[in-house]
RNA sequence: GCCGAAGUGGUGGAAUGGCAUACACGACGGUCUCAAAAACCGUUAGGUUCACGCCUGUGAGGGUUCGACUCCCUCCUUCGGCACCA
């Protein structure tokens, strides 16, 4: 049996004697005690309660960073924890395999981007295993198999058959370094999500999904997101983004009809002019043959030729032309004039608005820029206000003027009782828009799942029959990395035989967007191996949802959303019996050093794999737990690590010192009672603290910080206290409180006290309330508010007991000479509160 | 501009209406040692006092309360997200 005390030959600066522990050995010899006695593996038992805990996946980059680290060592606590607790936990891993680095890669180095993610995976999955995570390796997967991604067609192909899957010709966002095109939850600030290359507009036609079929799913549905992050509600509910108004129509001079969109109908009676946005349909129409028409072609070519962020930026002034064409105002037949400006997004709404330039700040200075006319309608409650004196637009709410037969109502009844009327008259219509937008999903890159269709002259668009997938990506494909489909020059693969009419046809050569692969990989994790469906439609019943989802904030609107979307769509589909896939939400903090993040241009990353060398897996989790709570940012700094290797030492001597496991029993120390019953009530209290923290929000830090102070308890015994029955108890819990946070050290000391089986087959250490319980509370007494004395009395003092001890308090008594009491609170088992004021009887 | 989060010792952080600064890092002092390291013990918000103490103190200012880091109002600062959204 091993009971040796190894002195580290990695880690010069702390070796002391019998002081420290193998942490080199232990790790190992765990890890593969793990693996061989598959310890994590997970079924589906039908009796037991499930806990099913998710990292999101990570890209194979080869290396993991301490993102990473901190990221699968929280998920690893909690599944730990879990097992603890008598769960059936399901703690999968798999990898995002598809996407852009790997094919970039590939360019670079001539190599195959397969071949290249394969290499990556595996010196990945040895970064992962030395942390000691508890995976169930037995259901890893990749996304970039084919056993994966014929799933993704299959899910393509379902939504295609219920129209949710469609090709349009349209205004996309285009990354021109990254050569291809990008959703629009990919576009970060105006750049490309990946490489921040400023995203410009290409016109494109190219396939969607349509996610806002499921608008308002998605955003009622966040309502019951009872445990995600208030943050991320928001994100998703802005990015979403409802609007209530009205669809009002303008007549035009050509007998068409043009539709705009307004949430400020009380406004209408001011509309002055309208503006429709340069790539609008009606724009060319109107301007034919028009003094304007070049002037405005020239206008609309130049706004095409600006990047995304060029149009957007905060301080761009306002651009725009007339078109010499107008539009009649429904409400008072009113002829105004028709302009195309920059400031008029063809993607929102409409893309045309009325501007109303005294009650809309944009229109107020495009208007003064333009001089273009401005009439008040609202105006402030008992006041005024005249065009002449506005330096800006009055955008609050106010009473309407000069609007007719609405004069006198508030901007709210209006709004109301305009939409009625609109509706009523056939002038508009009450509606609702929606700043989401369908999910642009083609890209023209060549690691990704190809996209099932077929072109065919005579059948036109054709989805590749189920029994057909999947369409497998082929393989040595060279890419030059100069831009178009790199699958479009593989002709084996291009030419294919129409499903329908067996004529010669086309593939379609652009592949998904990777976020499609991430859609849905939770649910595959429950039957990872199922050849005839996507996932397990039982499986999926009993594991679903994930009960604790656990990745970065950068995912609020891209995976979280996409996932949500899906798990809709399977739900209607009748593949899941869910409507939200993620129960609970936690979102981890960053890792910087010295307050900025890690990254290789600053050069301040710090290489887990040299921590691991130097100190092990066990105090780098340790660390990472306790330096701050998951959530929050977390500063790295090299003490820190010093200080939680020092801790589990400590930890470590206790046991180590102890005589050998089997004779413990009977050397019973002699604990002096006092002293017996300190060890045993704090070692109560400890568990009681740890299991509170664990599941009120998994507060690691605290409840390792409590830990600490039980050990410090008992350093405070004499040796031979220390080997005494209380103090190995106290032990036995410690070991079983670490267990989920230092796994490896853990399974050692338990081993060392005797423990024949893996210490995660034990369970949760419980308390007893009885010997928590106090029979003496001590009394903070206040005078006037501060704190003046302290009191003891027993637990079971009544409210009038603890005043007269209060009172009869020496340290009282002076602070209330000269002054009388006016009021006494007790608050029970806290503390008394005397109010007093002078007793001169002045007042 | 809008939305969100945060602001506490030299540092990371704890306390969500009841003793502010748990736990840890760092620093200082001590024990052990020929010495150092390690380990162990102690001190460590500021001011004031020989001392017991007392006063001040959680970004700023105000309010509610017997009592506020915690709740409310008005600001300031930092970080993050969104941003011509009609």
């Amino acid at each position: 049996m091993y009971l040796g005390v190894h002195v580290s030959t990695d880690r010069k600066s702390l070796t002391g004697k019998t002081m420290e522990f193998d942490f080199k050995h232990i790790e190992e010899k765990w890890q593969k005690v793990w693996r061989e006695r598959k310890l994590y593996r997970s079924q589906s038992l039908p009796d037991k309660r499930k806990y099913y805990v998710l990292e999101m996946f990570p890209y194979p980059s080869g290396r993991i960073h301490m993102g990473h680290v901190r990221n699968y060592t929280i998920g690893d606590v909690i599944a730990r924890y879990k097992m603890l607790r008598g769960f059936n936990v399901l703690h999968p891993v798999g990898f995002d395999a598809f996407g852009q680095p790997a094919e970039n890669a590939a360019i670079k180095n001539n190599t195959d981007p397969g071949k290249w993610t394969c290499e990556c995976i595996d010196r990945m999955k040895k970064e992962l295993f030395r942390m000691g995570f508890s995976y169930d390796w037995d259901r890893e997967l990749a996304t970039c198999l084919p056993e994966y991604y014929k799933w993704n067609q299959w899910i393509f192909l379902k939504m295609f058959e219920k129209g949710l899957a469609y090709k349009k010709a349209s205004y996309v966002n285009w990354c021109p370094s990254c050569l291809t095109t990008l959703a629009n939850e990919e576009v970060i600030g105006g750049g490309c999500w990946r490489c921040s290359t400023p995203v410009v507009e290409k016109e494109l036609d190219q396939w969607y999904l349509k996610i806002t079929a499921y608008s308002d799913k998605l955003l009622s549905g966040l309502d019951t997101l009872k445990n995600w992050p208030e943050r991320v509600l928001t994100m998703q509910k802005n990015w979403i983004g409802k609007s209530y108004g009205v669809e009002i129509y303008f007549k035009l001079e050509n007998g068409e009809v043009l539709r705009v969109f307004t949430t400020r109908p009380d406004t209408i009676f001011g509309a002055t002019y309208v503006v429709l946005a340069p790539e609008h349909p009606l724009v060319k129409q109107l301007i034919v043959n028009k003094p304007q028409e070049k002037e405005v072609l020239g206008f609309i070519d130049k706004v095409a030729a600006e990047s995304k962020l060029a149009r957007v930026g905060t301080d761009v002034k306002k651009e725009g032309k007339f078109t010499g064409a107008y539009a009649i105002n429904p409400v008072n037949g009113e002829k105004i004039p028709i302009w195309v400006a920059d400031y008029v997004l063809m993607e929102y709404g409409t893309g045309a608005i009325m501007a109303v330039p005294t009650h809309d700040q944009r229109d107020f200075l495009f208007a003064k820029e333009n001089n273009l006319p401005m009439r008040v309608v609202i105006t402030p409650k008992d006041k005024e206000s005249r065009v002449e004196d506005m330096v800006e637009a009055y955008e609050d709410e106010g009473i309407m003027v000069n609007s007719g037969a609405f004069n006198g109502y508030t901007s709210a009844e209006g709004k109301k009782k305009i939409a009625l009327w609109m509706e009523e008259k056939l002038m508009g219509k009450a509606s609702v828009h929606w700043r989401l937008r369908d999910w642009l999903i083609s890209r023209q890159r060549y690691w990704g799942t190809p996209i099932p269709i077929i072109y065919c002259d005579s059948c036109g668009v054709v989805p590749v029959p189920e029994e057909a997938l999947p369409v497998v990506l082929p393989k040595n494909v060279k890419i030059s990395g100069e831009g178009g489909s790199p699958l479009g020059k593989v002709k084996s693969f291009v030419e294919t035989q129409c499903p329908k009419c067996r004529k010669k046809a086309r593939r379609e050569t652009d592949t998904m967007a990777t976020f499609l692969d991430s859609s849905w990989y939770f649910l595959r994790f429950c039957s990872p191996r199922d050849t005839k469906a996507p996932f397990d439609i039982e499986e999926a019943k009993y594991w679903m949802p994930v009960d604790q989802y656990i990745g970065g904030i950068e995912h609020a609107v891209l995976h979280l959303l996409y996932s949500r979307f899906f798990t809709k769509f399977l739900k209607d589909l009748g593949q899941v019996h869910l409507a939200e896939p993620f129960d609970r939400l936690l979102t981890q903090g960053m890792v910087l050093k010295d307050g900025e993040v890690m990254s290789k241009s600053k050069g301040n990353i710090v290489d887990p794999d040299e921590i691991i060398k130097k100190y092990g897996a066990d105090t780098l989790r340790l660390f990472i737990l306790f330096a701050a709570p998951p959530e929050a940012e977390l500063d790295w700094n090299d003490t820190g690590m010093d200080g939680a290797w020092r801790f589990l030492c400590r930890v470590w001597r206790l046991v180590a010192a102890l005589p050998h496991t089997g004779a413990l029993r009977k050397d019973k120390g002699q604990l002096l009672p006092g002293r017996h019953c300190a060890v045993i009530k704090k070692m109560h209290k400890t568990i009681k603290k740890v299991t509170q923290d664990m599941e009120g929000g998994f507060k690691f830090n605290t409840a390792i910080s409590s830990i600490m102070e039980l050990v410090n308890e008992l350093y405070r015994l004499s040796e031979p206290e220390q080997k005494s029955e209380e103090a190995v108890d106290a032990l036995r819990a410690i070991v079983t409180l670490l267990a989920p946070f230092v796994p490896h050290v853990c399974e050692e000391m338990n081993h060392m006290l005797g423990g024949k089986e893996s210490v995660f087959k034990a369970s949760w250490p419980s308390f007893d309330e009885a010997f928590i319980k106090e029979d003496e509370v001590s009394y903070v007494i206040q005078v006037n508010g501060k704190v003046r004395s302290k009191v003891n009395a027993g637990v079971e003092a009544s409210e009038e007991e603890v005043k007269l001890l209060a009172l009869g308090d020496p340290k009282v008594k002076e602070w209330l000479k000269g002054i009388s009491v006016k009021k006494i609170i007790v608050v029970p088992g806290k503390l008394v509160s005397i109010v007093a004021v002078p007793a001169s009887g002045r007042g």
